[in-house]
DNA sequence: TGAGATCTTCATCAAACCTTCAACGAAACG
DNA sequence: CGTTTCGTTGAAGGTTTGATGAAGATCTCA
């Protein structure tokens, strides 16, 4: 799983040195712009999980950069969290309205509740990876949230890329995935690794499966699929 | 297990009526209150699991009964999922300035979305026996009210952390938790350290649980769990 | 304030795991 | 059949991950 992206789009350098320093001590990685401008490019180069938004940049303001990363599909997804000095209330309306996540006022207080806030923000956007925790078919069971895969009752042990190549193939029997597809599901979107390394991780885990290998089914010409029924 | 309990309070009916048969259909039990004050008066009567509370309320705003329930001992630990009508995003702030534990904006796309939400926040909060003082498995015993951990009936000192952690754990055998939720749960959700921090606490509770340390697994990639059965 | 307890970080090591490669074999096609 | 295409297989690096010991930072409480 690679690292959660964080963009921090503020002039005020101490404030973005502390931020920095802190996120990254958390194992986020981290970039910086100061001005409205370089924000753009730079969400659109690395495209961040979250962005810490001024409002009051030069350039552009953060009320524009907002808009602008909302009006790009590839960008209107990202988590943003706005900034904005005391006493200005009416940029809340607004930083909402044109689309922020969250909102939090300066001078911040506390790092600790920014912080917190970053973390509350990406672990609302979570529950892509939520549906049926547990799934079974043909006597193998595929447990997320257990991390945990059995075959008639036994517990079988897979490896991480074993488990979630399991449990792409078996949440949807039948279908055939082509390598790609398994590659970005099992191993990663964003890994770049030949296709033929699925067959090795196939091969592992017919091996685990024993008897029940020839669920793993070979689709000559495209690649595997769990066997349906 | 009793079934989950759920309050929705709300005053635009087609909403509730939705709201209420899809809570149903998911196996919810459902109470519903149209105003503030029959809201909290339900919500101490029932003792919901979860409230989806509507910030644009009549008789008493959904701000009012989210610090009402917080400053009850009763209730203050509910969750809470706010609904604020867009437009009005200043309210969201509030919300979280409150004590919302997730909010939503109106008109909701999707009930699907919402539900997964409600699901998210239960799964958060999730031990089942979360409120139980005391927890017992595998000849460990978690005793939150004492503050003491016990092993085939011989107490064992840990420290905070330590405990923590083995409570996390505990409560949900078979469960893997990563480092970034056992952070949250142990060291506090405002504190931002290395995950790895996390191992080096799992090695102290492993070297102080003697022959039992095999009780605390590893799950290569993911981080630990507690063992199962 | 100071000593001890606790927390956090860091460097290092070994094991587990991933990826690549090349040789082999099995199906498809003329 | 021979050829070609594609999947399988075993083995060899290379990388990632968790365990561990130790040291410095921080907290606690007398």
């Amino acid at each position: 799983m690679s690292k959660t992206k964080v963009l921090i789009v503020e002039d005020y350098r101490p404030l973005v040195e502390t931020l920095e320093y802190q996120l990254k001590r958390a194992g986020y990685e981290v970039y910086r712009a100061a001005d409205g401008r370089e924000a753009l490019n730079q969400a659109k180069l690395y495209l961040p999980d979250v962005v810490v938004l001024d409002v009051d940049l030069p350039v552009l303001s953060g009320v524009e950069v907002c808009k602008q990363l909302r009006s790009d599909a590839t960008t209107k997804d990202t988590l943003i969290l706005m900034l904005s000095a005391l006493g200005e209330e009416s940029d809340q309306v607004v930083g909402f309205a044109v689309g922020a996540d969250d909102y939090v006022v300066k001078p911040v207080e506390s790092y600790k509740v920014l912080l917190q806030r970053i973390k509350a923000l990406l672990r609302r956007r979570e529950p892509s990876m939520d549906d049926a925790d547990a799934i079974s078919r043909c006597g193998v069971t595929v447990d997320r949230r257990r991390f945990v895969a059995t075959i008639e009752g036994e517990a079988v042990k897979l490896t991480k890329s074993e488990f979630r190549l399991l449990d792409t193939l078996i949440r949807q029997p039948g279908r055939a995935f082509d390598r790609s597809e398994l590659v970005d599901a099992a191993l990663g979107e964003d890994t770049m690794v030949l296709e033929r390394t699925i067959d090795v991780h196939v091969r592992a885990l017919r091996k685990k499966m024993n008897e029940h290998a020839d669920l793993v089914e070979t689709v000559r010409g495209i690649g595997y699929r769990f066997r349906e029924e």
